[in-house]
DNA sequence: GTTTTGCAAATTGCTGACAATATGCACGTG
DNA sequence: CACGTGCATATTGTCAGCAATTTGCAAAAC
C-alpha cells in the first residue's frame, strides 16, 4: 500500500490523507485531469488506458471508472472498442459553452443581486480597483488571478453549488479550447468597464441588470474566440 | 455472449443493436438510471454492486464504472468504503436546481429569440393552443406532456446541445425530488398564461423579455414545490 | 502502382479472485 | 441495564488474466 501511494504522489503531496476521504478512481480521475487541462495531451488524442495506468502506478480499473466520471464531465469522448479520447472543442461547440456560461453567470448576477450584502459588494469593489490598477498597467499576470477571483467571487457569492459546479464545470470544458492557444488576453481594458457595469447593478440590488450585465461580459469574452482563428489545427 | 445480451434485455428489447454502438457499462448506467428515476429505490437508499450486477447479468466491473457516470450528473452519492446511495435532494438543493434550471431556460428563450424562425413559432404557438384546450377541461394526462413538449422545443430549438443537455441534466436531478410527491400538478391554469408571455416574447423576437418570462416561468413552478412539504420522510 | 487480403500485435471489455474495510451481533464488563 | 469489545460476515476496492475487437503491416492480387 505504502508503494503504491508514493507512486501515486506523482503530483501531489498530500495524497496519503486524500485516500482517506476519495477513493483511489477519485485520486486517479483528478490526477487524469490535471494532465487533460495542462495540456499535456492535446484534444482528439487518445488516452491509453495501460499508459495511464502505469503512469499512476495503478491498475486499469480505476482508470476505466475515471473514464466514465471525465466522460460525464465533457471533458473526454468514448467510442466503444477505439478508446478514450481527449474532447475535442470545435469553435461551434465553444460558442455552444460560451452562450450556457454567460447564461450561467447572468443567472448568478441575477441571484446574487437579490441577496448580496455590503461586505460582498465590498470585495467586489476591492477587486474591480484592483484590477483598474493593473489594467493601467498593462499588467496581465496580475490581472488574470484578480478577474477569476471577481467571477468566482459572484458565482460562489450565490451560496448555490449546483450553479457555482455547473459553471465551473463550463470554464473546465473551454480549457480544452483554450488549450489551442486561441483565447488571448486581448481586450481586458474593456474589459473591467463591464466588471463595473456588473458591480454597479449588484449595488443598487437590480436584478434584471446584473443579469443582462454579467450575460453580455461572458457574450463579450465568447467574441474574441468568435473572431479569432477557425479553431483548426494549422490549417495550411 | 448470448446469454449475457439475453439477460440485459430485461428492461430493453433492442439490447442488440444497442451494444454495438455503446459499451456495456453505457447499457448498464442506462438501466440503473431508469431503475433510479422510476422510484424503484429511495433517494438515500444503498446500491449494492453486487445485487444490481447480478440482477443486470454482469459482474461487478460495469456496474462500477457506471456508477462514477452517475455521481457525476449528480444522481447517486458515493462515499469511500460504505458503498453508494441514490442523490438526496433536500428542499435546499431542489431550490438550487430549480434556479439553475430557470437561468438555463431563460438563456434558452433569450438565444432562441434572436434565431427563431416562423415554423418554430408556428410550433409553439399550436402547443399553446392546444394546452389551453386540456387546461379549460382540467386534463392533466393531456397537458403534461403537452408542457414537456414546449419546454423541450425551446431549450432544443436553440441548436446548442450543450445547453439542452445541461438543462436536461437538472430536470433529472429535479425528479428525485419529484419521487417524493412532492411536486403536485397544482397551478397548471396560471402555467399556461405564462407560456403565452414567452411565446409573445418569442413571437416579436425580444430575448430580453424572453429570458425574463422563461426565468419567471421556472421560479413559478419552483415556488410550488417551497410552498408544499419540507421534503423530509414523513415529519411527525 | 494501387488496392485488397490476411495475419500478428496491441488494446479494449469484461470477469473472477484477493485484500482491505465496514457492518452486525454475540459476549463480556462496568 | 447501558456500553464497549471482539469476531464472523458482508461489501467495497483493487488487481491480474482471458476473450473479443481493432490496428498495423506485410504480402499477394489486380
Amino acid at each position: 500500500m505504502t508503494e503504491r501511494l508514493q507512486s501515486i504522489a506523482i503530483s501531489g503531496a498530500d495524497a496519503l490523507d486524500v485516500l482517506r476521504n476519495a477513493s483511489l478512481s477519485q485520486v486517479v480521475q483528478g490526477e487524469i485531469e490535471k494532465i487533460i487541462l495542462s495540456g499535456a495531451f492535446a484534444p482528439g488524442e487518445k488516452l491509453n488506458e495501460k499508459v495511464l495506468a502505469d503512469r499512476l502506478g495503478v491498475s486499469r480499473g480505476p482508470v476505466r471508472e475515471s473514464f466514465q466520471a471525465l466522460h460525464a464531465r465533457g471533458l473526454v469522448e468514448m467510442i466503444p472498442n477505439r478508446g478514450v479520447f481527449v474532447q475535442q472543442i470545435t469553435r461551434h461547440d465553444a460558442v455552444a459553452i460560451y452562450d450556457v456560461r454567460a447564461g450561467l453567470f447572468g443567472t448568478a448576477c441575477r441571484l446574487l443581486a437579490e441577496r448580496i450584502t455590503t461586505a460582498q459588494i465590498g470585495a467586489l469593489k476591492s477587486l474591480v480597483a484592483q484590477m483598474d490598477v493593473a489594467g493601467s498597467q498593462r499588467d496581465l499576470e496580475a490581472y488574470f488571478p484578480l478577474n477569476i477571483a471577481f467571477h468566482s467571487a459572484i458565482v460562489t457569492g450565490t451560496n448555490n453549488s449546483v450553479l457555482a459546479d455547473t459553471y465551473f464545470g463550463m470554464v473546465r470544458r473551454l480549457h480544452l479550447f483554450r488549450a489551442r492557444g486561441l483565447v488571448h488576453g486581448g481586450g481586458f481594458e474593456s474589459s473591467n468597464i463591464e466588471h463595473r457595469v456588473i458591480l454597479d447593478a449588484l449595488d443598487v440590488r437590480d436584478p434584471h441588470a446584473a443579469f443582462e450585465a454579467g450575460f453580455l461580459h461572458v457574450q463579450a469574452g465568447k467574441a474574441r474566440i468568435v473572431t479569432s482563428g477557425d479553431g483548426s489545427p494549422a490549417s495550411p
